[in-house]
DNA sequence: AAATGATCCTGAGAGC
DNA sequence: TGCTCTCAGGATCATT
């Protein structure tokens, strides 16, 4: 579920309620995710006063006075406010306590991520999994020249390269190829190889999409925070490429086409995107 | 060094 | 109804 615009919702929608106030427990009910959660992290955080809720590519950075709290969503994680007395249900493996608030943190397929940075290392943007991180896609130093310079010499398949996420982040398959589509771009396309013009054309795209998906993301996942999360509504009302295989491309009617790169599917229409 | 493939895990949906 | 098969929004790690 959870690309960039999904995972900066869930920041909005946290961080109201998480900034400033003290995490009075934090419980794990299951630690086996994409890595063991540590023994020791529910210690480390509790009666803390959590300062700030960030958010680097598709990590939320929950943020104390001696360190940081990574969490990574994976492929189907949610995080979600639930009252104080609501039950937990199945998959729902890490619990955040608040005085006035609760959060669950759900994830039927454990891809997702908790991990403690501690002050002492330096600050978070150094942590392994953040250091080589690509820019923002809507931040100001992700511009035209820097995805040129990204791509430059590159023999690698564009959709690859933008999926690699050493560029830019964010940009996951869904926004891969629904970006590819309105840049009039065929995803196999040598990146290195794209013009000038092509580049910027792929960078307005980019943002446009992930702007696009970020309007809608508060609208049509306004609850992905406080509800269960009902995915698709996106699709309907804005995919063009995306899970559209067969159906016929809404510029041109050709049929859109599906393959696949790197094991995941790509979408795309072979008569606007060349 | 860059590119490729296997891998973690559960659930939904299709087809029979 | 129930079985088997395929596929899924991520991204790391090991291998070529």
């Amino acid at each position: 579920m959870p690309e960039l615009p999904e995972v900066e919702t869930t920041r909005r929608g946290i961080a109201p309620f998480m900034s400033g106030h003290v995490l009075r427990q934090l419980i794990v009910h299951e630690s086996r995710m994409r890595w063991p959660i540590a023994a020791d992290l529910p210690g480390r955080v509790s009666g803390q006063v959590l300062r700030r809720c960030d958010r680097r590519g598709k990590y939320l950075l929950l943020h104390f006075d001696h360190g940081c709290l990574l969490v990574h969503l994976g492929m189907s994680g949610s995080l979600r406010r639930v009252s104080l007395s609501e039950p937990r249900r199945k998959h729902d493996h890490v619990e955040w306590c608040f005085d006035e608030s609760r959060f669950l943190l759900h994830d039927p397929r454990r891809f997702g991520a908790l991990l403690w940075h501690d002050a002492q290392q330096g600050p978070v943007e150094t942590h392994p999994l953040l250091a080589h991180l690509g820019v923002e896609p809507l931040g100001e130093a992700f511009t035209a020249s820097h995805l040129q310079r990204g791509i430059r010499g590159k023999q690698q398949a564009i959709k690859l390269a933008l999926l690699g996420g050493q560029i830019v982040v964010g940009v996951g398959n869904i926004y891969a190829c629904e970006s590819l589509f309105r840049a009039g771009i065929h995803p196999l396309t040598p990146a290195g190889r794209l013009s000038t013009r092509r580049v910027e054309r792929l960078h307005a795209a980019i943002q446009a999409v992930l702007e696009n998906a970020l309007d809608s993301g508060g609208s049509t996942l306004r609850d992905y925070v406080n509800a269960s999360g009902q995915p698709g509504a996106y699709f309907d009302a804005h995919a063009k490429v995306y899970d559209r295989a067969g159906q016929p491309c809404h510029t041109c009617q050709t049929p859109i086409r599906r393959i696949v790169q790197a094991q995941r599917a790509t979408y795309y229409c072979p008569k606007c995107q060349r």
